[in-house]
DNA sequence: TTGTTATATCGCAATATTACGATTAATTGA
DNA sequence: TCAATTAATCGTAATATTGCGATATAACAA
């Protein structure tokens, strides 16, 4: 149906699936790798630096806001965005403690 | 048009994208935790486990499959699958090698 | 062979995502 | 004030995802 049955998951599990969806979008990729380069920038400079169109920009600098890993401020008629440090720590060490651990060499095939 | 524009983005981009879509589901997630813990399960340890029905599981075991973080043995009536050790620590790796920058402190906003 | 069990696949409905043209809103500069 | 600039939002088309009932497939057990 299109719909995730988020009520039948733990909230550990919704949230890594909600950080991991978010990071699932090449545009939202190179967005963040953009802000780390130049550790600040506006919508304009990534509607050159990407291949897509103003609003659809606009539409993953929004989803990548909700969670949580950038932020904006207005200046003008810009607005400057950059990675939230809090959050991308935090979501550092969430993604640390699920890939983190070894898989058993014992396994089954 | 619910298209991603892949060809624009680099290699790298488009591949952390998708293991992290992959990752972008709390079943997925869910699975890959339970194969952790049993270091082995059979679809129909999913299906008690977690609230969806079979062909679902079917579907997102395949998904991570195609991605290649688990692989499946045929033993019987019966699919044994695991975690593809080697796969793992590339997406450790791959993740790592994104997330472990900390952002500047001297943020514009 | 026949029934049972376990999983995959098909087909579909409901919803979500991606992308963009057109428009709007807000600020700056002349 | 008026034009220019920048980014957000609206509306929409195309496609993808999620979930499941029904069915198919494959192996085993009796």
């Amino acid at each position: 149906m299109g719909i995730t049955k988020s009520e039948i998951f733990t909230d550990a599990q919704n949230e890594l699936a909600t950080i991991a969806k978010v990071i699932g979008h090449p545009a939202r990729v190179a967005i963040l790798q953009y802000l780390f380069e130049k550790n600040s920038c506006v919508c304009g400079d990534l509607v050159n630096e990407i291949g897509l169109a103003q609003p659809t920009i606009s539409q993953h600098l929004r989803e990548l806001k909700n969670v949580g890993l950038i932020k904006g401020d207005i200046e003008g008629t810009r607005v400057c965005y950059c990675i939230d440090s809090d959050k991308w720590l935090e979501v550092q060490n969430l993604l640390m403690h699920f890939f983190n651990r070894n898989p058993a060499d014992n396994s089954c095939c």
